[in-house]
DNA sequence: GATAAAGTTTACGTAAACGTAAAGTAGTTT
DNA sequence: AAACTACTTTACGTTTACGTAAACTTTATC
C-alpha cells in the first residue's frame, strides 16, 4: 500500500524527475488515465505505478507505443477471457527473450569495457615510466605531493 | 581475425539486417568512415565492428550521438594523451553505473513478469475448472482431443 | 550493346517524444 | 482586489533516425 492515494501532476513530476509536459503527453497517448476535479488532473497510485513502468521502459529502450501495448494487453487480460490469457503468456515469453538479449548485450559491453579500461591503465603506466625517466631527480617530491 | 577484410554496403546490410539507408546515415553522422573505390563505399572490418557496436547500443537504448561520442573519445584515447586517458576512465565508470541501472531494471522487470505469468496461469486454471463443471460429461473427449 | 543489378547523391517526408510559447482559469495569499 | 501560484488547453517548433522517391553512374550479364 502506498502512503498516498492521489497525486498532483507536479508531485509526480518532482518525484520521478520528469516535466509536467511529459506526463500530460503520456496521458494524451493514453498511457495514464488520471481523473479530474474540475479541470485539474488527479493521479491515482495506479497511475503512479504506471508512470514508474513507463520510465523504466524508456531506460530499457522501449517506446511509449510498446509500453502502451503492454498496458492495454494487461488490462484486457484482467478481464479474463481465455484467448487473451494465452496471448498474454506468449507475449511474456517474447519479452523474456528480449530481456535475455539485453542481458547478453550488457555482458558483452561489460567485457569490452574491461579490456578498454585495462588498455587505458597500461597506457597511463607507460606515460608514468616516461615521466620518471625524464625527471628522476624530482621523484621524491612528486611522491609526497601526490598523497 | 575476420574472414574478410572489406565489405560492400549490402553485405553489411544483409548480415546485420539493417537498410543501406541506415548505413549511409551512420556514415553521414560520422559513426562509420568507409573508404571509396570510385563512388562506391568500401567498409573495413573496423567499420563492421563499429556497426555491430552501433546496433547493440541501440538495443541498449543509446542514441547515435552517444555512441559517436564514445567512438570519438576512444579514438582520442588511442592517441595516448594523459588527460584523455583519465577522462576515458571516468566515462567508463559512468557507463558502468548505467549498466548497473539497466541490470536492476531488467531484474525488476523479470520479477514482475513472473508474477504476471503466475496470475495468468491461475486465471487459466480457474477457467478450466468452470469448464469442467459446465460439461463434465464431455471430459474424456476433450482430454483426448487436446493431445 | 542493351539491360538489369547494385550503387550513388539529393532532397523532401515522417513518426516519436517531447519543448516552448501564448493565453486563459482556479484557488490563495497579502 | 491585486498579485501570485499552480494548473489548464491549444498549437506550432524541434530533434532523432531513418523512409521514400527521383534521377544518375558503374559493374556484371546476356
Amino acid at each position: 500500500m502506498d502512503i498516498k492515494q492521489t497525486y498532483s501532476i507536479s508531485e509526480l513530476a518532482k518525484e520521478f524527475d520528469v516535466t509536467t509536459r511529459s506526463i500530460r503527453f503520456y496521458e494524451d497517448q493514453e498511457l495514464l488515465r488520471p481523473t479530474r476535479r474540475g479541470q485539474t488532473r488527479i493521479f491515482s497510485s495506479k497511475d503512479r505505478v504506471r508512470l514508474k513502468l513507463i520510465l523504466r521502459g524508456k531506460r530499457m529502450g522501449f517506446s511509449l507505443a510498446e509500453t502502451k501495448e503492454l498496458f492495454d494487453l494487461w488490462d484486457e487480460t484482467l478481464s479474463g477471457n481465455e484467448k487473451q490469457l494465452l496471448k498474454m503468456l506468449t507475449i511474456l515469453e517474447n519479452k523474456r527473450a528480449q530481456l535475455e538479449q539485453q542481458k547478453n548485450d550488457i555482458a558483452q559491453a561489460e567485457m569490452e569495457m574491461d579490456t578498454a579500461e585495462a588498455r587505458c591503465r597500461e597506457a597511463l603506466a607507460e606515460l608514468q615510466k616516461k615521466k620518471k625517466q625524464q625527471a628522476p631527480a624530482k621523484e621524491e617530491a612528486r611522491q609526497t605531493a601526490e598523497n
